[in-house]
Parts: structure tokens; C-alpha cells; sequence
DNA sequence: GTCTGAACTTGTTTACATCA
DNA sequence: TTGATGTAAACAAGTTCAGA
């Protein structure tokens, strides 16, 4: 196959070339140019010039695309073929988009790990708050069968609610004693969330 | 030996020219 | 006039390789 460079030496014209935006392009020229002659060679590798480098860090900055006449007008004040700077172009436009990836990897990184982080704290705050709903229950269970035993073995006695309330439950009765047996009928551990009696904390 | 970047290769898309 | 086909130019992605 002929070198690209060979075929496209010289075939530069004032076409506007973009992928994606839409914008027209060249004429079609009848006249084939075969000029596989010397300006087409592109030869040996050769780094730009500091100042060559430069100017098209500038335009690249100015334009990532690279329209035909300022590819002409770039390659004719930098002393290089027209071929030479669509390279260029194509070569800077790929390292972008590669610095570009590799920003957005960092960011991606640092979004993932401060997710894992908040996921790590969650997950510690859930094991914290079931230890303490499974105390709660404990002390539910604990408490019924004290109520249980305590009702059954003195069933005929002729205490009063408020006598067994103070000798039961101590400093820890509350106030609505009487009332909370009364709902615990129909809700028992729903009452007792209500009247928050049990602070969890 | 490794890295960087210029040049190349391959495949695809798009606009245009030509012809039936 | 229109649809099919061929061609050139441009691009992205990947590769090669000279020079630092």
C-alpha cells in the first residue's frame, strides 16, 4: 500500500474537514497529484523545534480541529508539511484525551473511595443500632416476665395497681403507669415506644 | 532499557462526483 | 431527478520506531 503520506502529499486543499460539526468540505479536485516526491518523505524522525512546538501548543489550545487553511497557513509559518501538522494535531488531540481519562479516573477514584468510606460508617451505625434494639428487647422480654410471674402469684392478693407499681418497677415506674397497662393490651411494644421509656441512646 | 512523541496503519465516516 | 457507487479527505485508535 502507498504511504498515506505519499497519497496525501499535496492533496490538501481549502476544504473544512470536521467529524461530528457539520461543515463543508473541499471541492473535489480532478487532478490527481502523485507527489511521492521529496516533500511527501517525511524521512527520518525529527523532533519539532521548541518554538515550532510552541506555536502549535498555541493553536491547539486556541482550537482542538484542525480546519484545512489553518493547517496551510500553520505548516507554511512553521516550515512544515501540511501532513506534519495534521499529525501533530492528531497525536495532541489523542495524549488530551488521554490526560483527560486519567483526570477523570482520579475523580471517579476519589468519589468511589469516599462511597466505600460512608458505606464503612453506615454499616458500623446499623450494627450499633441493632445491638441496642436487641438490649431494648431484652429488656422488654425481662420485664414481661417479671409482669407475668408477679400477676399470676398474687392474683387473689388485694394489692393495689399502685401498691405493685412502686414495688415492681421502683424508680423506673412511669408516670401513666395505668394507662400504659391499659394499651398494652391492644399494643404492647408500640405503647411503650410512645411513652418512650426505654431510651435507646 | 525506558519514555516520549513523530509518523504510520487500519477502519470508519462523510461530502462530493459520476453514471445508469 | 434519483439512487448506487466510487473516491478523497478527515478522524480515532492503535502501532512502530527514532531519539533523548
Amino acid at each position: 500500500m502507498a504511504a498515506n503520506s505519499e497519497l496525501y502529499a499535496g492533496l490538501y486543499t481549502q476544504a473544512e474537514p470536521q467529524r461530528g460539526e457539520w461543515k463543508p468540505r473541499r471541492s473535489r479536485k480532478k487532478n490527481k497529484v502523485s507527489g511521492s516526491g521529496s516533500s511527501g518523505g517525511v524521512g527520518k524522525k525529527r523532533k519539532l523545534r521548541a518554538e515550532q512546538a510552541m506555536l502549535l501548543e498555541q493553536s491547539f489550545g486556541f482550537e482542538h480541529k484542525l480546519a484545512s487553511e489553518r493547517k496551510d497557513r500553520l505548516a507554511m509559518e512553521l516550515g512544515l508539511e501540511p501532513r506534519q501538522v495534521a499529525v501533530w494535531f492528531q497525536n495532541r488531540r489523542a495524549r488530551w484525551k488521554s490526560s483527560k481519562l486519567g483526570e477523570e479516573y482520579s475523580k471517579l477514584r476519589a468519589q468511589h473511595d469516599s462511597a466505600v468510606l460512608e458505606k464503612c460508617r453506615l454499616e458500623a451505625e446499623v450494627s450499633k443500632m441493632k445491638d441496642q434494639l436487641n438490649d431494648a428487647q431484652k429488656e422488654i422480654q425481662r420485664l414481661s416476665e417479671r409482669f407475668d410471674n408477679f400477676s399470676s402469684s398474687s392474683q387473689n392478693s388485694s394489692l393495689t395497681m399502685h401498691a405493685m407499681d412502686s414495688q415492681l418497677l421502683g424508680e423506673f415506674a412511669p408516670e401513666n403507669f395505668e394507662s400504659l397497662f391499659y394499651t398494652m393490651d391492644n399494643s404492647y411494644i408500640s405503647s411503650i415506644e410512645s411513652t418512650n421509656i426505654y431510651n435507646l441512646e
